[in-house]
RNA sequence: GGAUCCGUGGUGUAGUGGUUAACAUGCCUGCCUGUCACGCAGGAGAUCGCCGGUUCGAUCCCGGUCGGGUCCGCCA
């Protein structure tokens, strides 16, 4: 008998005769008493070995002491089942294997939960355990699919010329954008480094160094809460070029979204991908990474209802605010008056004061807020909206940002609630134009939306310090299905330029040169025009996978609150850990005691 | 920092101001030669997350706390 391995997986009809080994976990066992069947498991799937006393009474009587995921090794001889005992439900239903020789490699403790496919485990045990978690098959599955595109992506960008550099994981901390991870220096009194929120700086760098075209599948940090689709670790795929535009840039990435697409998922993808300005995306969206899956487009409705009666409305317009509204295909029936109602809770949520609703009936507009709009404005109204009968209409009337993150997110429930998302589209886009800076209020300063190194529209660079907020980045987001799968800039390479944009920033000449004067001292030494773009790949797995969390997609992902349920980290550290690092824990506030 | 939901045998749930705390599944023992989520019979297994309060009495009501989820802020 060959010593060689088989997959469970793999044991099919062809195998009919051969004498096989194999070596796998007890999925189940089925105690017949004179036979017993195991489906065995490993990670090419499942097969079922039969023993019986006529072939072996010792393998029958080790087989009668085995628990489930005990690790055997068994030899056998595949068989043709009978064809009233076929199992269609498994892709080896078909035979089976007649077990000579077991042996146990392994016991197992009784298990927490069980080794299948959607199992309503709760969160924290399946991270305690993520070992055996990870043993399900759709999570195997999953970290196929991740490997796969990994090395999918890889292998185009390697034909594309691209080389995988690495950079460094204990960097500098930077002020600007997310909280960095922070790592103690033993050697630097009192210093720290950071761990990467992106090899953005590296990256530059290996363009002024000649490399042209650099890429690396790179772990990036931030200590920021958690969300869904957000871990404090994730992998992005990280990508540089120099002397290529945007165009070729954005075509490039999308040739590998395609490839990956139809190797993945056997999904083809139409190229260009749909492009939509910042401005664009946010007024038909209310947001910067819209889910086109479905339509209920925002409705612009300032101009119309700017003289109505109605003084939420006529103020919002006059403070520089507007009103949009959302037009709900035959809602009226569908939403009852308390569902119309807890609409405008869950726009507090989004910072709006209010939700106002109308019902579009035969004759006219019905609800609270409809005596205040003239026939004449109604009937804009209903033009706009494109309104028939049945339909909701919804309205919110407030300043910009909160219009938009309302109605934006009004939206999705909606299009999810009411099952208007085709889950088998794959909806990718690109947003162009954004605004380079915004204001930041807290700060008093402007602030970069990308960040610092982002090249401003060449048209825009003589407002830079008149008019920042006026001035467009050549920056670029890929969003697919909702989601912001990365984004990417054309950057600055020249000192002058950098040294604007630093001044925009509020930087003074000092703070720049402190933080970033390396960077403008490599553009002094010949810096190529250069632009790139990162991907979160967990994200991309995500979708790709069908999971809306992005811990299904991660090995050892953390909690909401950034700890690990497995290893229990973060943790103490002993004194003399501290002492080396010149760190003094200050205890946790208590609260103050009253004599 | 804030909002909100959840916490009951190993797991998932039910439940009640006074109970022998229920069900499913898993686990253990026995029986069974064609099962495939095998079946049948029996059994073990719970300080109802933790602390405090109200009450004659709290798993249940109240407050706090810890842990988990989702969201807002935050995430260049």
């Amino acid at each position: 008998m060959s010593e060689r391995r088989h997959g469970c997986g793999e044991v099919k009809e062809h195998s009919i005769g051969e004498k096989v080994r194999l070596k796998g976990w007890v999925q189940t066992r089925r105690d017949l008493g004179q036979v017993i069947f195991i489906d065995l498991r490993d990670r090419t799937g499942i097969v079922q070995i039969v023993f019986q006393p006529e072939v072996s009474q010792e393998a029958l009587q080790i087989a009668d002491k085995v628990r489930s995921e005990y690790v055997i090794n068994v030899e056998g001889t595949v068989i043709a089942r009978a064809e009233e005992t076929v199992n269609p439900k498994i892709p080896t239903g078909k035979v089976e294997v007649l077990i000579e020789k077991i042996e146990v490699l392994n016991k197992s403790k009784a298990l927490p939960f069980q080794i299948e496919d959607q199992i309503p485990v709760s969160e924290d045990i399946r991270l305690k355990y993520r070992y055996l978690d990870l043993r399900r098959p759709e999570m195997q599955e999953t970290f196929m699919l991740r490997h796969k595109t990994t090395k999918l992506i890889r292998d185009f960008l390697d034909q594309a010329k691209f080389m995988e550099i690495e950079t460094p994981m204990l960097t500098k901390s930077t002020p600007e954008g997310a909280r960095d991870y922070l790592v103690p220096s033993r050697v630097h009194h009192g210093e720290f480094y950071a761990l990467p929120q992106s090899p953005q700086i590296f990256k530059q760098l290996l363009m002024v160094s000649g490399f042209e075209r650099y890429y690396q599948i790179v772990r990036c940090f931030r200590d920021e809460d958690l969300r869904a689709d957000r871990q404090p670790e994730f992998t992005q795929v990280d990508i540089e070029t120099s002397f290529m535009d945007k165009e070729d840039l954005l075509s490039m990435m999308e040739e590998m979204m395609v490839k990956v697409m139809k190797d993945v998922k056997d999904v083809e993808i139409a190229v260009p991908f749909q492009r939509l300005s910042y401005d664009e995306a946010m007024n038909r969206y209310g947001s910067d990474k819209p889910d086109t899956r479905f339509e209920m487009e925002l409705v612009e409705l300032s101009q119309i209802v700017k003289n109505s009666g109605l003084k939420v409305f006529t103020q919002a317009v006059e403070n520089g605010g507007i009103v949009k509204g959302l037009n709900v295909k035959g809602g009226s029936a569908t939403y009852s008056r308390k569902e119309i109602d807890d609409f405008a809770k869950f726009a507090a949520i989004y910072g709006a004061k209010g939700l106002a609703w109308l019902k579009v009936e035969e004759d006219g507009l019905k609800g609270p807020i409809a005596k205040f709009f003239t026939e004449e404005e109604q009937a804009e109204m209903l033009t706009a909206f494109n309104a028939e009968i049945g339909d909701l209409l919804l309205f919110c009337a407030d300043k910009k940002k909160i219009v938009f993150d309302t109605l934006g997110a009004l939206r999705l429930k909606l299009g999810k609630e009411l099952q208007l998302i085709d889950k088998t589209k794959f909806n990718f886009l690109w947003i162009t134009e954004f605004p380079l800076l915004s204001y930041d209020e807290e700060a008093k300063r402007y602030v970069a939306e990308h960040h610092p190194f982002t090249r401003p529209v060449k048209e825009d660079v003589e407002v830079l310090a008149t008019a920042p907020e006026k001035v467009r980045a050549e920056a670029y987001d890929l969003v697919l299905n909702g989601y912001e799968l990365g984004g990417g800039s054309q950057r600055i390479y020249e000192r002058e330029l950098q040294e604007q944009m630093f001044k925009a920033l509020g930087f003074s000449d000092e703070e720049a040169r402190n933080q970033f004067g390396f960077l403008m001292e490599a553009f002094e030494y010949g810096t190529p025009p250069h632009g790139g773009i990162a991907l979160g790949l967990d994200r991309l797995i995500m979708i790709l996978a069908g999971r809306t969390n992005l811990r299904d997609t991660i090995a050892f992902p953390k909690t909401a609150s950034a700890s690990c349920l497995l290893t229990n980290a973060p943790s103490d550290v002993s004194d003399a850990q501290l002492q080396e690092l010149n760190l003094t824990i200050v205890p946790k506030k208590e609260e103050t005691v009253q004599a």
